[in-house]
DNA sequence: AGCCGATGCTAGCAGTGCTAGACAATCTAG
DNA sequence: CTAGATTGTCTAGCACTGCTAGCATCGGCT
């Protein structure tokens, strides 16, 4: 019965079309506005139908979070691999800046998502082994410690950054200073 | 006419009230439990008085992170002057995760304040004093933006932190790493 | 004493996430 | 080709949110 699959295709569909709506509307709007009814809205359907692809709102987010956490690992190893650690850091913030919901799904949106865990999805530990190797050639010690560290930098300067809590014009000034903090 | 200023005096006192359960709330169930309801409740009157202290539930908020603002400048101060940089960045941590709800208001949730400018609260600049104050003698040139970097970093790992996303049991490790990039 | 403004209340609005239950469309089987 | 079961989708509604209008009541002033 090749209809079973077929209406699973379009299920599946669906749902990439909900994820999509919902950052399409987070970067628009902000994530306070992607209720459920906006989103409904958007996706052309009623509500409820919502539910049967997520669990909750919660649920979007992550789907949200993962999409844009492959979308950062991409955009880090190409980064990484041409600039070093100089070129992941700009990257990053760059992404920070580009994508500011999909980056506050991903980082500071209370989300299901397990960090630094067995059952953490792959792409998470990808994206942190990205972190890794770009500092790993400056660590004398313990180089995953010194990752989370200079992780934590940056994270602090996006989110510092996005909340305007930092001068805008010492942005790639800030940058520099890190990573000469990290390389020596 | 005394009873005025009686009045006014009652009322100030029942603004710190409301200021206070506000926060007591938000550290024991988090900032999603403190509701206009139930905070009506913990002070024991209904919910329209909280409207005639403060413009809205963001307001309260705001009152509670500048509260928290005194309260770190004055850990932080007595820290760096015991201990420098280390002191300092110990103890900002350790704020941080003694009282995450207030700190949350400070720097992650949403509010009217306005940080780097010349119509910040007083007591903001102060802070950052503090935190200048300890950068200062290890920054060979601009010692403001170095100021931010550090802050960020350790704001990044405060938050990183209290959202579960670094190894707890380096902690400590992370603290001295970032203070050891900064002093070189 | 009587007015009158300040004060705090009840009740209600529009919006939120989420769900129950009715209805319609589709597939399966005889 | 039709009857029945299954699947999908919708309307309506619940309990909650922040916030406000409008009424009662209580205090101080003339």
């Amino acid at each position: 019965m090749p209809s079973q699959e077929r209406r699973e295709r379009a299920l599946a569909e669906r749902s990439a079309l909900i994820v999509r709506a919902a950052r399409e509307l987070a970067e628009a709007d902000g994530w306070d506005a992607v209720t459920t009814r906006r989103l409904a809205e958007a996706v052309e359907y009623s509500q409820p139908v919502l539910y049967s692809h997520f669990k909750n709102m919660q649920a979007i987010v992550t789907a949200v979070a993962l999409d844009g956490m492959a979308e950062l690992a991409v955009v880090l190893r190409s980064a990484r691999e041409a600039d070093g650690i100089r070129g992941l850091a700009d990257a990053y913030l760059g992404y920070a800046e580009a994508h500011p919901a999909v980056y506050a799904a991903i980082f500071t949106r209370r989300t299901d998502l397990v960090f630094g865990a067995a059952e953490s999805p792959e792409i998470l530990k990808t994206t942190f082994g990205e972190l890794h190797a770009a500092v790993a050639p400056y660590a004398s010690g313990d180089a995953e410690t010194l990752t989370e560290v200079f992780w934590s930098a940056m994270h602090g300067q996006a989110t510092l950054n996005h909340d305007r809590r930092l001068r805008p014009a010492q942005r790639t000034d800030r940058i520099e200073q890190l990573v000469r903090l990290v390389t020596g």
